[in-house]
DNA sequence: TAATTTTGCTGATATACATCAATGTTAATA
DNA sequence: TATTAACATTGATGTATATCAGCAAAATTA
């Protein structure tokens, strides 16, 4: 919890965006920033909050969730290198999404100001600050057009890839989730993700044990997708 | 389809992003821009296509929305001010969504060249693109909320506070859309928004007569849309 | 003006999916 | 280690919503 002796200027976890800077503009990150550890299950950011921060993940997976009374719908499975709360770039604005941590978790949550600040000074960061939303907005376009067209079966494959190509980047993978969450990333009832589950398993496109599982046929998941 | 002798100086027209931008900047975005007029039904920008202009509607209604084979998803019904294709300002993007007009459109497409040297020297600008794309975020995430968790009538209802509270901003207004594509933005079957409008026509929630609709019982709307 | 296409409307039927209920299994806690 | 709670699983049932079919009305085109 305490504020990093972590120095930026030779942080080897820096993501993109902070790859160009200026050792001053550096020094003015590290003046503002905290180093945070969060628990397995701690809320990052609650939905409905003032946004007044950055958050830069260094290490762990963390869910990002839109909440809702019966049911969360979640957003976006992500770890390192991962910036988040930029809706805190325009003041007087309000989190719409709730993050909490799937595992132990290192931040860093740097105040908004100097971020502002950085984009002023440094072109190229205020760029990668503009890719990052722009990527923010493809990837809830994509879960829009996910959610809206395809099925069950296809919704699950979809996830099962995105663990496979992104999350884990490895076809054989041990879940950080409960099949409740991934009911949530697919957005339909969790008794619905396990008998899918099942079928893809008895269909050999996937093994299932528990919360391991390893992608088999990847095309096969690929036509389901479609 | 002549390049404007509208003068950018002089544009009564403009957004809150070009308010505040100096003589020369306002100049630059002159020489740098086309006045295109679009008909009814037209295509605006294709999805797939390179994104590499910015657009900004001057006059008329047009419909933002995600192509599929099967069933379109219209993520938005857009005016008067409304800056598109802000996806450009990464290059190598491509759009992921189409627009086509609903009536006769006026549009400045400005070359994102200029935009983009503009967000560099003008920070007020710069900070109006930011809040720009938020907003994007914002309005996709509350769709996603809406297609994710509520039924049919709240999604009917959702739509009709929009219609009346932000495209028309009236409570009595007649449609430019389809009930097709009503169905499109409420990601429903279209027989599904002529049996609701006709069952909220009857419970005198609203008034419909083919494309025009009052806006009877505000709150009956609002408590729907929950 | 007639002919054709698109849009709007209505009821009947089908189905994808959620909900419910009951039970086993693992993990957290005392 | 016993106790509780959360998670996982399976089958049976219900329902919201899509699909189908057929026709009327408007709008476009010939």
């Amino acid at each position: 919890m305490a504020n990093g002796s972590a120095n930026c200027l030779f942080c080897n976890n820096k993501s993109v965006c902070f790859n160009e800077l200026t050792d001053d503009e550096l020094k003015q990150i590290e003046d503002n920033k905290v180093e945070i550890l969060y628990k397995k299950d701690e809320t990052i950011i609650k939905q409905g909050s003032f946004a007044s921060n950055i958050y830069f993940i260094k290490k762990g997976l963390v869910k990002i969730y839109i909440e809702n009374s019966d049911r969360n719908l979640i957003l976006e499975i992500a770890g390192k290198s991962k910036m988040l709360g930029l809706t805190s770039l325009n003041h007087t604005k309000h989190y719409k999404f709730s993050v909490t941590a799937l595992e132990d978790i290192v931040l860093c949550q740097i105040n908004v100001e100097v971020i502002n600040k950085i984009m002023i000074t440094n072109q190229f960061f205020n760029t990668q600050v503009i890719k990052s939303l722009n990527s923010t907005i493809e990837k809830i376009l994509d879960k829009l057009h996910c959610i809206s067209h395809k099925q069950l079966n296809g919704r699950l494959a979809d996830a099962l890839i995105c663990f496979s190509d992104e999350i884990y980047q490895n076809n054989k993978f041990t879940l950080n989730v409960t099949r409740k969450d991934l009911a949530s990333i697919t957005n339909m009832a969790t008794e619905n993700v396990v008998r899918l589950l099942k079928e893809f398993n008895d269909k050999k496109i996937i093994k299932v044990s528990g919360k391991n599982i390893e992608i088999i046929n990847y095309s096969a998941l690929k036509e389901l997708s479609k």
